[in-house]
DNA sequence: ATTCCTGATTGACCTACATCAAGAAAGATT
DNA sequence: AATCTTTCTTGATGTAGGTCAATCAGGAAT
């Protein structure tokens, strides 16, 4: 339970740097909110969330690396990674609570810690502080989005690779070359060619 | 007053369709969020928002055309159109009441209803209803950056401009080709031979 | 160790789009 | 109306990165 709490901690600490907002909430709505925040792991290559399935949980990585990617033409298409103190979800399917297209799944063993939707939502209903927080959260990943979505405008296939060494170095070490490529906009060819300092 | 409720209305219609989650809100509320709009009107080519301000409001706009850019390395980029029935913000700027590099500026004469950032989070804080219905605008302009990135991903040139043709008709017609071309992410010479069946 | 099999690298070639430069058109200014 | 300025179009040329094909390297299965 101690653990869970300093999670939280973490999460809310992560929401409010992104916001720049002061976001304090009070110990016994942090307790509610680790009461309700499941441990779950994955196997390497298991699947957090399939094609299809509805994504009911924002997830914690405590330890390990996930991968979010959709098929685009039957096309392989790699969207996000989040890897250990990262958070992710598959946002149009929880916001909606409908199928999702977009898929998780853990390239390493996962040590995970998930708030469930519906949990999420009861206590955000019953409790101002974290309504409050939860609106936050969303804030916080709107900018995210944003920046990333700018960032990828008007730079070339080797400044994409040199970002995203700079912004997360372990997933360039721990993912496979095929699925980088694909994140970061360039066949594989073109990243093998990169790194190779070709281009 | 009637009018101002009215388009209270349209905004919650608006981002319950984005989220598909059925957002009610009870009169009291919607009085209470129509109090606090304001009407503005912009001549053309008057700023909204200026580089170093900070964003102060969420706009509706009821007629006119707006445009969203900043300047990456001295080179104006164009990354939103919004137009009659459309709303927008400053994100980052207006989440963290921090100054702008997004600017906004008006392509033509505009009629908008803006709801200033203090006045929300003063009723969003009094009123758990309209707390809930801020988060899912955020929710929804969550999910509408996701799928503005994931559109831009893996089209042509060509591809892009049909969507936008598709989605934002009236900005093809309405705003210049130079802005249209930057925010398509390409130069004027091709969104021009585009235009031309050229390429 | 040998055979698969999948993923990474390398090379040759190609194409979508950028860049540069010159005109044409369309507003704005006098 | 005539000039000026800015925007748009058209053409010639260049290039980043895609595509296709061959080879190579590293695990897993036999």
């Amino acid at each position: 339970m101690e653990n869970k709490i300093a999670i939280i901690r973490k999460i809310i600490e992560a929401a409010s740097q992104l916001s720049k907002i002061e976001l304090c909430l009070s110990q016994a709505s942090i307790d509610q909110l680790a009461h309700i925040m499941v441990r779950k792991t994955l196997a390497k290559g298991e699947m957090f969330c399939r094609e299809g399935q509805v994504c009911e949980y924002i997830t914690y990585i405590e330890k390990g690396l996930i991968r979010q990617y959709y098929y685009k033409k039957h096309k392989d298409v790699t969207e996000h990674f989040a890897s250990d103190g990262d958070m992710f979800i598959c946002t149009e399917s929880f916001i909606r609570q409908a199928p999702s297209h977009l898929m998780a799944e853990a390239l390493e063993p996962c040590d995970l810690y998930c708030i469930h939707h519906d949990a999420f939502e009861k206590l955000a209903a019953a409790n101002p502080e974290i309504q409050y927080f939860y609106r936050y959260m969303f804030a916080g990943a709107l900018i995210l989005s944003q920046i990333k979505a700018d960032s990828f405008r008007y730079e070339t296939a080797h400044e994409r690779y040199e970002r995203l060494l700079r912004q997360q170095p372990e997933v360039v070490k721990r993912a496979p070359l095929q699925y980088i490529a694909s994140y970061l906009l360039m066949t594989p060819e073109s990243l093998s060619r990169v790194r190779a300092g070709l281009l």
